[in-house]
DNA sequence: GTGCTTATATGATCTATGTCATGTTTTTTT
DNA sequence: AAAAAAACATGACATAGATCATATAAGCAC
């Protein structure tokens, strides 16, 4: 439970995104069935992103989501950012107000170093980057 | 947000405990104070773990809570298997079902190793091991 | 044994999150 | 221009987690 149930569905739709044609648009019933996710529910976080300029979309006929080449160089965290903040990568494990490097609980240089990969993992890929992955079979999105 | 807030704080009260001497009781309002936690709820998560036999408890007057030799030498984890259970380690960071090292998803293996790395630690240091790293203010519990 | 102090048990309330439902606006098609 | 299809906006409802409150039972001191 490291990000929200929003975060998670935004992840996984934005990365569902990245694997189509570039511009081709995806109404929200597709990709809640593909995904397995509530439909409205989905429709609420993606219009979160939408709203940051993280995904587009197109209304009317034949409208839906997509992304732009510009959103697909976006390193994937900002899509973390825009829905649970920033909060959550430095948040004390233990809950402790105080808790930093210079005081640290004693969870914390082993819960720091391992969400500190996570972010750099998360920075450094772009959502286009797990395209390939996931074309290649080797990752998933879904069963 | 790794664990429940109700996990928190029922590690820091297992620490917290562990500090005293053997068999000193606290009672739960000195606990709560200290730590800073609400003292009502703070009881019913340490009733919990007096149920699950990892932490003693003793009514009346000078009464209170403490840690029985053989509750120090349990390592941590079993506070947070008591709490929230054996999936928080496994749970699929993107919460995908069939997520798993052979089907994994795009974090997968950033989030495992992660995961991992705190499950080691807090399986392989005991409640008592706390105690000499706060007793040198090596870590904190509390500001 | 009486009274006080403490844990124990239970449940009510609050809050945030997640889900469902409805209506509106925009765009395309005919 | 009308109709249909889609995103957009808003709010109602459900659920779980966290907090607060009250009553009960057990043990100690005198």
């Amino acid at each position: 439970m490291l990000f929200s149930k929003s975060c998670e569905y935004a992840l996984r739709a934005t990365m569902y995104l990245a694997q189509m044609e570039s511009n081709e648009k995806v109404g929200i019933k597709v990709i809640a069935r593909d995904l397995n996710i509530p439909a409205d529910y989905l429709n609420k976080v993606l219009q979160t992103l939408v709203q940051q300029q993280l995904v587009s979309s197109a209304k009317g006929r034949n409208g839906g989501f997509y992304l732009t080449k510009n959103e697909l160089n976006k390193p994937l965290i900002n899509i973390v950012h825009a829905i649970d903040g920033k909060e959550v990568f430095y948040r004390c494990g233990l809950g402790i107000k105080n808790c930093s490097s210079k005081k640290p609980c004693p969870l914390h240089n082993d819960i720091k170093a391992y969400r500190d990969n996570i972010k750099i993992a998360l920075s450094n890929n772009s959502i286009a980057s797990s395209r390939s992955q996931i074309d290649s079979g080797e990752v998933f999105l879904s069963k």
